[in-house]
Parts: C-alpha cells; sequence; structure tokens
DNA sequence: TGAGGACATGTACCTAAGGACATGTGAACC
DNA sequence: GGTTCACATGTCCTTAGGTACATGTCCTCA
C-alpha cells in the first residue's frame, strides 16, 4: 500500500484537498502510478483518524483540505529509508510479449506499431516538461528537483520501449524447430 | 485480469499443472509479472469451468496437468490481437523519487546506490539469460523467440533504471528557492 | 434566469492480489 | 524404518484497486 505514502508525500508539499490530490495524481503520475478519487477520498480519511493529517481548512462546495502533521512527516520519512522498495512491475506489454509466437505476423507488426508510437508519445511528453522544468519554468525548489529526477525515470523507461518495440519488428519470426 | 491470459499462454505451449505454472510465473516472470499459486489454483478452476482449458492427465500426488483447448486458444489470440494494452505501470522507485527532497543527504545517496545496484544486478541476470538463448541452449520454437523478445525487454529497462539511478546521483540536492 | 460545466466529496460493490495456514504424497538418504 | 525435502493443491481472510452511481455547489455565460 504506497497510495497512502504518495498522499502524505503530496501532502508534504503543502496542504490539499482531495480534490486537488487525485488531479496530481492524475497529471504526473497518471501512467506510473494510478490512483482513482474514491481510494483517496477513503485513505484520507483513514490517514486523519490516525492523525498523520489533520483538516487545514474548510472552503467552498464542501471543500476540505488537509495538512501534514509532525506524526505525518516522521512516517512518509521513515517510510522512505527505512522500508524496502518494491520492485514488482506488473508491465502487461512484456506479458503479452511472450506470446507473440501465437499472433499472426500482420497483427503482431500492427501490435509493434502501436507499442512504439505508445512508447515515443509517452517519451516524448516527459521530454517535453523536463525541458520546462530545465528551462526554469516551474522554479527550482527542492520538490521541483525531485520532480525533475522522476521525469527523467519516465523519459528513459519510455524511450527503452519505444527502442524496443522498434527492435522486436526486427525479429524473424522463427527459423528452424 | 492478465493472469488469465498469462495461464492461457503458457497453457499454448504444452500441458502443465498449477506447479508448473506458478514455478514458470516465478522463475520467467517474477518482477514482471507475479502470480502466487493460490491465485493461479483458484483461476485455472475458473478457465476449467469455462471450458478454456481442461484436465489432460493426472499424476502422481494429486498431480493435475491442464491442456489448453481449442475456445481456449481462440480466447488468448483475440486477447493479443483485439484488446486494447494496459500500459499502467505502478512502479515505487519512481513514486519514491517524487519524495527524494524529503530525504537526508547521506540517506538519499544510500538509497540510490541499492537503487543503482539492484537495477544493474536484474539487467545483468536478463542479460545472462539472453546470451545464453543467442547461443541456442535453449532451442529456436517460437516459443523460445518470443521469450528472447521479453527478456530484452526486461534488460532494456533495468539498464535504463540503472543509468537513471546512477545519473541521479549527479544531481545536486537543490540550489536557491 | 436558466443551463451547463467545473468543482468537490462521497457510497457501494466487485474483482484482484497477497499472506497465512493446512494437508497430503513420493523420493531420497541415513 | 524414520526423517527430511521437494512436490502438489488447496482454503481462508484481509487489503487494494477499480467502476458505477449519487449528490450537491459555485461560477459563467447566454
Amino acid at each position: 500500500m504506497s497510495l497512502r505514502h504518495g498522499l502524505l508525500g503530496l501532502l508534504a508539499e503543502g496542504p490539499a484537498s482531495g480534490y486537488d490530490l487525485a488531479r496530481r495524481f492524475q497529471e504526473v503520475l497518471g501512467q506510473i502510478w494510478p490512483a482513482q478519487h474514491p481510494k483517496i477520498y477513503a485513505e484520507l480519511g483513514r490517514l486523519a483518524d490516525e492523525g498523520l493529517i489533520e483538516v487545514d481548512s474548510e472552503g467552498p462546495r464542501r471543500r476540505k483540505a488537509y495538512r501534514i502533521t509532525g506524526a505525518g512527516l516522521a512516517e512518509i520519512r521513515r517510510w522512505l529509508t527505512d522500508e524496502d522498495v518494491d520492485h514488482t512491475m506488473r508491465l502487461q506489454s512484456l506479458l503479452r510479449s511472450l506470446f507473440f509466437w501465437l499472433m499472426e505476423p500482420d497483427d503482431l507488426r500492427r501490435h509493434l506499431d502501436d507499442e512504439a508510437r505508445f512508447f515515443a508519445e509517452s517519451a516524448a511528453r516527459y521530454r517535453a516538461y523536463a525541458e520546462a522544468k530545465d528551462r526554469g519554468e516551474f522554479g527550482d525548489s527542492p520538490q521541483t528537483r525531485s520532480m525533475r529526477i522522476t521525469i527523467e525515470a519516465a523519459v528513459r523507461i519510455y524511450q527503452a520501449l519505444a527502442d524496443w518495440a522498434e527492435w522486436a519488428k526486427t525479429v524473424p519470426p522463427a527459423t528452424g524447430k
């Protein structure tokens, strides 16, 4: 369960409402760490119960902004330094590639074209984001620095996958037995 | 739910028992697509109920091997060609990197060392696997070809992440505000 | 003044995933 | 003959994730 720590981390940057957090998850982490709003509201409730966050302010339209507490900050720091990283990835593209031999060559080529396009576009999107940051469009806070590092990872992963899909097209379907 | 199709795909290579399938998931797909045996046995039961697989043979120690049916083959092929790929990845390493600014520089350096080592080792493991395949140690069936492509993706992703972690170490923690 | 859209928060339900626990079998080795 | 280990299959329970549905508010613009 890292949604919990994802929320704490985002709240460490400053107070935010469930709606804000859902939007930030969607924007920045859309493909990398999806989270739907029902889960977010539920988790915020639990975090508040445990005293890791507290209500910062109530605004119009029932808006409720939360603020991280000292205990919350301690918890996210503990997680970051003490807890083991979960390295599982669950990449459906790779699972599918195990079964390419079941596909018609034409279908496979189409599939790889789609994959290559998708990954290249993702890489380009994150690359544009990275360049905007490097031009200083988002300032130069520590938070921005960290985000720049995250974005760099996204660029490199998607580029690697785009290259992989292109490479896969050059692999002959089979030779002998 | 792709475990279902993962199982069908593996069974398309030939009959296997739940135990066999759990081992193969563990070996080949350990970090990329984890699956515990309880899920596998349960899913096999469902697949059998739906006629996508059937019992091939019963062996010693209650061993039950399944075989894919025509309907099962049709279903895995349909999935491969008609169904959209789910591209979400949920990489905890990237989520954590968003919060690097919360870590002490020393802890962060240690963390990045660990990450770099882990990713480099994973890349090396898959690279060794790839080289064995290229030497022809596993024959040259269509299945082997596909597996070679999967492994190539793993090599490239882990290498990209290893490089990223090394690069991240060179980013200065922060300058101004 | 009325309609539409973005804002904002939730409930309910269903499936997937993971960990703990339970059980029994055949082979190998001492 | 007994112990140990790999083989082999499952149940049970909890948590996590995702979709659908529900509700109400404030602002803008025609």
